[in-house]
DNA sequence: TGTTTTATTTCGGCGTCCAAAAAAATGTTG
DNA sequence: CAACATTTTTTTGGACGCCGAAATAAAACA
């Protein structure tokens, strides 16, 4: 309640509301879109001829009859967005390459391309500048003028300031404080945002099933690190500055193993898959951590090792659902979230975790808190970071440029230069 | 982004504006409304005439002339909320009596009443029927009829459940699942809801300075337990199903001394008035809780002696400093809060705490993600949980009944009864 | 007393919603 | 196959609430 009515707010919001109807359930005739969204169907012919003039919406060949019995009276007349309305680009940045993906209006991937580069090392700038190139390049081989992208999001684990466009600190860089977007921006002239790849995931599996995924909920990724997306009545949390839900560096144990935030008892200096072959390597849980990527073969050879009996190797799973169970037995206490995901290459070895995880969740919180709680493990392949990129990038051009038609939007310039 | 946006959502946001911009700066002129909720002089007119017309707002002598020169032109006539536009009644339950209050429709309190009883082994269904007596007492004496209270609030130590209305386990009733609100609602029709003390506690900060409690803060209560409120945006969050925040019973170390919650090694088993006895008193930290309340004469020799030297006693302030700065620290890397309130009697031993408190914090996470963190301590009596479930439940009068005009009211019940 | 200044109200216009009626597009049936 | 039934979509007219501009109100100033 911050913002006051008037009738510009009241278009706004409900051609906000048709358009992410159109998100969450494909094309719809405008009846349908009349339930979903609770406006009269007078208001739906004219929101949506509106929309159609503006060429964010058009009209589509209903390709599903809705089944059942041949149905009598007026057809149905499909309308979906435009995909031509707008174009995203999403990146995602690995310790070990960039990932690009371009996709269109409605959120399909019209393309792809990865680029091989060691960032740990690299210099921030001359990175910034390859990854302004790479998108150049990946729009050029498409014929897709940058002035038809609406914006373009970095996905990449660490700390994000989402107001500054840099990365506080990550795994991926030596450096601190990179300044991944600007480049970007100035040389290409496309908005362009940072945030953290775990809370990707989150977007990802809220435009996925909102029902689902849609109260509060906390979204766990495990593998090369442990990262979160806090879901937080629906919506994802970022916090004040963007740097939310370091789940991973959350400590568990004061004067526990070496982190790679240089901290000590970090939940990921326990469950990150270098955290595991450290633990199964022998005692040398005070170690210093890796700064290259775990290779996935001596990852797969831990579990093999694990599931055969290997004692150290058991260690180090029992460990590290440990630590994660305790670690999220502390967010119930605080968040009471009524459903918990697992996801990432880490859940391949769930059932060796599962027992110590549930044993400590139990340990760590009383049952009245973890009433309505499910966990559940999704097997996620990383793509769902990109999917998710590409899904924030949409909804903020839904909210802030489609939701404003046109002849708003002209008003709003002509404020700006004034 | 729920509802649909129709005239009546333009009305009911508009007057919601106008009235937290009362709540918040207390009587105001036209065009300072116009000012706070950027409306026009035309629609503030509109406006406020028709809340005039509804008995909730009303003219008043401009007691504070604004300072300084004398001002020309048309003087400002002040408005401000009419007292009598509804009442509401707050109740705090403790482990040793319950204390009632009655304010108006401006948060002004008419009037207290104590009455001393032993919650912990009280039968549930006399204790409710107990505190509907006091209410209806209180009123009584006071001479406002039942119609007249919009609605009553229950502030207590321990996990509600704000939809049931009931009190899942609370420290003050050996019995879980007390139903504390229906009484209430069935013998004097006073709508009536419960919540967490310390939730109440972040309520009345964001009621006395919303700039500085509006963003993402955490409230810490300590004293008989350790409690918490969780403001996020600028709104504490309830979660799911209103049990949120239990940071008291959030786990410090696995296996740490026995909580009243059952579970070992939460942060109340190291930082509560009893936590703290237990410790000096020896080496017995692994003795049950204590149920009834500490005489605060003990607390005061506990903190003489430690200021005195005493080992023990000192040793007790480094182990809650300790377990209060990781449990801080765990929350930092997830919430990344702006500011961090300590507030309760256990703050008066602060100097005892604070060393070990920061050491832990920083210890326990990574500078990034406490760059713009204050941390501050309030001296908070226990009347400000008062306050608090004053304001919240005034803010819900607000929003629920006086944003709807009458003639949007009946409507609204005609389609109930329908 | 007239002028200036500031606050508030009145008035006419605008945008968006809605209900009801009309139009469109198809299936059903005698 | 023409009239009817059914469902979707558009059109029309009215309501509501906001706003800008002009008018009015109430004071200080000169």
């Amino acid at each position: 309640m911050r913002e006051k009515a008037d009738s510009d707010l009241v278009r706004r919001q409900n051609r906000l509301l048709l358009l992410e109807a159109l998100r969450q359930h494909g094309s719809l005739a405008r009846v349908e879109m009349g339930r979903h969204t609770g406006l009269s169907p007078a208001s739906i012919t004219s929101i949506s001829s509106q929309l159609i003039a503006d060429g964010i919406l058009e009209e589509v060949q209903g390709p599903l009859a809705p089944a059942g019995p041949l149905r009598r009276g007026r057809p149905l007349t499909q309308l979906d967005i435009n995909p031509k309305s707008a174009h995203v680009v999403a990146v995602k940045i690995s310790i070990d390459g960039i990932e690009l993906a371009l996709a269109d209006g409605r959120g399909a991937i019209l393309a792809r391309r990865t680029a091989r580069t060691q960032t740990y090392a690299a210099d921030p700038r001359a990175f910034a500048e390859l990854l302004a190139q790479e998108i150049e390049a990946l729009l050029a081989r498409n014929r897709i003028p940058a002035k038809r992208v609406a914006r373009a999001g970095i996905a990449v684990q660490g700390v994000a300031d989402s107001k500054a466009g840099t990365l506080v600190w990550s795994p991926a860089f030596r450096t601190r404080n990179v300044d991944v977007t600007s480049a970007v921006r100035e040389r290409l002239g496309i908005p362009c945002t940072v945030a953290n790849d775990a809370n990707m995931i989150a977007e990802a599996l809220i435009g996925t099933d909102r029902k689902r995924y849609g109260g509060t909920a906390l979204v766990v990724f495990i593998g090369y690190g442990v990262g979160m997306g806090l879901i937080i009545n629906g919506q994802v949390y970022h916090g004040p500055t963007g740097a939310a839900a370091e789940f991973g560096h959350m400590n568990h144990l004061p004067g526990g193993p070496l982190c790679r935030c240089g901290r000590r008892g970090c939940v990921e200096a326990y469950v990150a898959d270098y955290s595991l072959l450290r633990w199964a390597s022998g005692e040398a849980a005070h170690q210093p951590p890796s700064v290259t990527a775990v290779p996935e073969e001596d990852m797969l050879a831990l579990e093999a090792a694990a599931r055969a009996g290997e004692v150290h190797a058991r260690e180090a799973y029992a460990k590290a659902g440990e630590a994660l169970g305790f670690g999220l037995a502390r967010l119930i206490a605080i968040l009471t979230p009524s459903r918990i995901v697992l996801a990432g290459p880490g859940t391949r070895a769930m059932e060796l975790i599962a027992p110590h995880l549930h044993r400590a969740i139990e340990e760590g919180v009383v049952d009245e808190l973890r009433r309505n709680l499910e966990v559940e493990t999704v097997p996620i392949g990383t793509d769902m970071i990109i999917k998710g990129t590409i899904d924030r990038a949409l909804r903020h051009v839904d909210r802030e440029i489609f939701a404003y038609g046109p002849l708003a939007r002209r008003a709003r310039e002509l404020e700006h230069i004034a």
